[in-house]
DNA sequence: GAGTTTGAAACT
DNA sequence: CAGTTTCAAACTC
């Protein structure tokens, strides 16, 4: 729903019809006010989003065009908005070349309206008829009686008459900019289609022509405007401009420091589709299915490494061509950072360190619990040792690992276990699922290397406490990783910047899938690489190798 | 370029 | 508000 601010939008009808009976008399302010209309934005509204976003969509004035408008009658006030002219959907699209050029303003071809009536492009869009093919034109100058009766008829039967009837909106809803996704704006029609044969994949559809996607505001049967149908990334197919425009756009997310994730936009959710889909069911019509279709392209982009994912035939180009300059697909610019065997030597690499502090602590702590126990000479109840352990633990979970590790003292099945806490553990047995199992030649064998840290800690004493040692520096270890991976995304940030300035002045640039320049990354640091016997406890230096070199 | 299709706008 | 008509752009041939 389309709210009308007030005091930027005047004519609700009683207003327009006070306006009505002195128009063209008095009062300029009401005719300013009501200017604005025409100039098809509200000043502080925010299309500057709009014009950062969708340049292609909105079009400074031409000088031609300016002209025209400071003629207009209703437009005679002393300074013109400074905000840019939006012009009528079919005019953006015509008017321009596909680089984004402007070019000669759009004619009408008006027949029987006088081209006093929104069937006129030139009239909705608030300007004169100029070298128009139109027949009985009455949008000019010296028709300004008639035209002001039709402006004022206009208002009246429609106040946003000639508001733009794109809307990227940060004054929309608070859910409408979520659903849009984080921090981006996503544009939408005010009034949304209501298209019926078209599919929405032809200009007769207003979002279409826009080059947005259909939304819940639209009423349109079997559309597939929606992120992610494939006749609409077939339209889109090699149309450079909106490769351009989409490269574009995505620096622009990542100069805006949206490094992270979920960026994707959302499928439209249609009300009209669903309403036919409690009737037809229809795969296509099913936002259910198509939201599924939809997350699972984006877990596949995901999920696929950036290389992989470039290498897919199709998937490049229609993943950029069908997201077009509106719609963002957003990758981080860590995707082409993080490669998959990278998060598998990350995994090991905690792993080994995890088990190697596990080593050395549990070394120490065995050492004074045989001490201590050979004093004593004495066996204590399991609850005792549960209690002087729970001392030293500092959460719940540790001391109820604690009680598991006490019953197990005495047990044979010390080797299943491992001197990790338990949401390390599960880290680790997914990893040995989804990582090394997956893995034709691991690198380092869980089973193994657990084994080993079973062996190396025979009596499973004194756990409990390496545990928040344990913990520390493991989570050191990937501190500093992620700080490495901060850094490197910042100088690709910087790239991508640099990148967007250079795409202007026409450098050619091999852009990639997610249109982020496909350069190669930045050499990692001296110290990315670290040589082999690095013990766990040095927590300071960077290590992305496990020692050893593994 | 003529004819057809389409959907917004206008009208009832 | 729904249905119908009018209209001009988009599209097809």
């Amino acid at each position: 729903m389309e709210k009308i601010e007030e005091g930027h939008f005047p004519p609700k009808k009683a207003e327009s019809e006070a306006a009505s009976v002195q128009v063209e008399t008095d009062n300029p302010a009401k005719k300013l006010a009501r200017q604005l209309d025409f100039t098809g934005g509200v000043p502080g509204q925010a299309l500057t989003v709009s014009l950062q976003e969708h340049a292609n969509q909105i079009i400074q004035p031409e000088p031609q065009l300016q002209q025209h408008i400071l003629l207009m009658p209703m437009q005679q006030a002393p300074v013109l908005p400074p905000q840019p002219l939006i012009r009528p959907l079919s005019m953006q699209s015509s008017s321009e070349a596909k680089d984004g050029t402007p070019k000669k303003p759009k004619q009408c071809n008006c027949k029987h309206s006088r081209c006093l009536k929104l069937y006129c492009e030139c009239f909705a869009s608030g300007i004169f008829c100029d070298g128009c093919n139109c027949a009985n034109c009455h949008n000019n100058v010296e028709n300004e009686a008639s035209r002001q009766e039709a402006v004022e008829a206009t208002l009246e039967r429609n106040p946003n008459a000639f508001r733009p009837k794109i809307a990227s909106s940060p004054h929309g809803t608070r859910e409408e900019r979520e659903e849009a996704g984080d921090g981006l704006v996503l544009p939408k029609h005010n009034k949304g289609c209501h298209c019926k044969k078209s599919g929405c994949l032809k200009k007769y559809c207003e979002c279409f022509q826009a080059n947005i996607l259909c939304s819940e505001n639209c009423r349109c049967m079997d559309c597939k405007n929606f992120e992610g149908n494939e006749e609409r990334q077939a339209h889109f197919h090699g149309d450079h401009a909106n490769n351009m425009a989409y490269l574009q756009q995505t620096a622009n997310v990542a100069i805006t420091g949206a490094i992270g994730s979920s960026g994707y936009g959302s499928p439209p959710v249609n009300k009209n589709r669903k309403i036919q889909e409690l009737f037809s069911g229809s795969m296509i019509k099913d936002p259910v299915h198509r939201l599924g279709q939809f997350q699972q392209e984006n877990q596949i982009k995901a999920s696929v490494p950036p290389s992989l994912l470039s290498s897919i035939p199709g998937t490049r180009v229609s993943n950029a061509a069908a997201l077009g300059p509106p719609k963002l697909n957003y990758r981080s610019l860590l995707a082409d950072i993080i490669q998959n065997h990278d998060i598998k030597e990350l995994c090991s690499v905690l792993i080994v360190y995890a088990q190697e502090a596990a080593k050395i602590l549990s070394d120490e702590k065995d050492a004074s619990l045989k001490q201590a126990k050979h004093h004593r000479k004495a066996s204590y109840p399991s609850s005792g040792v549960g209690k002087v352990l729970r001392d030293d633990c500092s959460t719940g979970i540790q001391a109820e690992s604690i009680m598991v590790d006490d019953s197990r003292l005495d047990g044979a099945d010390v080797s299943a276990e491992r001197p990790i806490s338990p949401g390390t553990l599960a880290l680790m047995c997914d990893e040995q699922d989804t990582t090394f199992t997956a893995a034709a030649a691991p690198p380092n064998d869980l089973t193994s290397l657990s084994n080993n840290t079973s062996s190396q800690l025979p009596h499973g004493q004194g756990r409990a406490e390496i545990y928040p040692e344990l913990e520390s520096i493991v989570l050191a270890q990937t501190r500093d990783c992620l700080k490495k991976l901060i850094t490197l995304g910042e100088i690709k940030e910087k790239k991508c910047s640099l990148m967007v300035r250079d795409t202007d002045s026409g450098r050619q640039n091999n852009v990639s899938s997610n249109g982020i320049v496909n350069t190669v990354p930045p050499p990692p640091p001296p110290q990315q690489k670290v040589d082999s016997g690095t013990t766990a406890a040095n927590t300071t230096r960077p290590k992305v190798h496990p020692p050893d070199g593994k």
